[in-house]
DNA sequence: AGCCAGGCTCTCG
DNA sequence: CGAGAGCATGGC
């Protein structure tokens, strides 16, 4: 067993970045620690668990690879997804000072100071959840997606554990479509998935190529897949490529917030938040977390946000 | 029990 | 073109 450090920006919050939105199966985080199993570019399964020892203001992370014995670079190449992941390098300093400036958005930067926006682990992965998120509530989708990656995925054996690899593109070409069905998905999106795995595997689409695409264009390209459109497109450049300009002004949750917080309609959206540049996301992330929070305290179990 | 939930595609007029 | 139907499962 190996372990590492990894110094992520001040300020840095695990605890209160995936309390803010539970991360999708196969991450999990119990309260302390995020465990994910890791597959390298070479195929190797690398789990590990990683957990906050600094504070908020000189954070530290440890991070402990769960396997016997993990070559060097398998080790180095799943700490650099882990930190993507994680937003260890990102920067919300200017966010914050926007938010700092907005009496809107002011009183968010204390509770929720050091909460880093909702991430995808991979890509790839980004791009099917958001597929799976279409349309259901979160709760029914993280069920799905938890079906799906128990019933596709690579379990690995970590002692009382069992972990998950989320499944390749392969894996779930080869499932079919009755398996998808059987797994809990609808028709279309067992087709959506099928199709996708399908042109990832026979390479006709780089994700990390459209993710440098201009934004139009990107979104061009991505509503050209089936089940894609513009709603998934924007949430996938978001959360998936870290395309922190774009915001999914169509999603439900976003629109309850923007009305609340600041009375605009759905089609105010997107010209409002233009003058946020690539503070976008970040902040309409924190503007979400905020309502949805609001929400489950009037609904008595807000307790989660009382750890820091 | 029935409706809605962080949409999308297909069909029809 | 715009409107409407159908869809998966879980919670209220």
């Amino acid at each position: 067993m190996r372990t590492y450090e990894l110094e992520p920006r001040a300020p840095f919050s695990l605890h209160l970045t995936f309390v803010g939105t539970e991360p999708a199966f196969p991450s999990v985080y119990d309260g302390r620690y995020l465990w994910r199993v890791v597959r390298t570019s070479g195929g190797e399964l690398v789990p590990l668990r990683v957990g906050q020892i600094g504070p908020r203001e000189e954070p530290l992370l440890r991070v402990e690879l769960l396997a016997p014995s993990v070559p060097e670079g398998a080790a180095e190449e799943a700490l650099r997804v882990l930190s993507r992941f994680l937003c260890a390098q990102d920067d919300l300093t200017s966010a914050y000072a926007r938010m700092e400036a907005d009496p809107v958005l002011r009183p968010m930067l204390g509770p929720l100071r050091g909460m880093m926006p909702w991430t995808a682990f991979t890509p790839v992965e980004g791009l099917m959840d958001a597929i799976v998120f279409q349309q259901i509530s979160l709760r029914v989708a993280f069920s799905i997606i938890r079906r799906l990656v128990k019933g596709l995925g690579q379990p690995v054996r970590v002692g009382e554990r069992v972990l998950y690899a989320f499944p390749r593109p392969e894996d779930i070409a080869e499932a079919g479509r009755e398996r998808l069905r059987k797994l809990g998905l609808s028709r279309n999106k067992a087709d959506y998935l099928l199709s996708l795995s399908k042109t990832l595997v026979s390479s006709q689409l780089d994700l990390e190529a459209v993710g440098k695409l201009p934004v139009e264009e990107a979104i061009k390209v991505l509503t050209a897949l089936r089940g894609v459109g513009r709603w998934t497109a924007e949430l996938f450049l978001a959360t998936g490529l870290k395309r922190w300009e774009v915001v999914p002004a169509d999603d439900l949750g976003i629109r309850r917030a923007f009305a609340h917080l600041y009375g605009l309609g759905r089609d105010q959206i997107r010209p409002f938040v233009a003058r946020w540049g690539g503070d976008a996301w970040p902040i309409a992330y924190y503007m979400l977390v905020w309502c949805e929070r609001r929400q489950r305290v009037l609904k008595g179990s807000g307790l989660l946000y009382e750890q820091v």
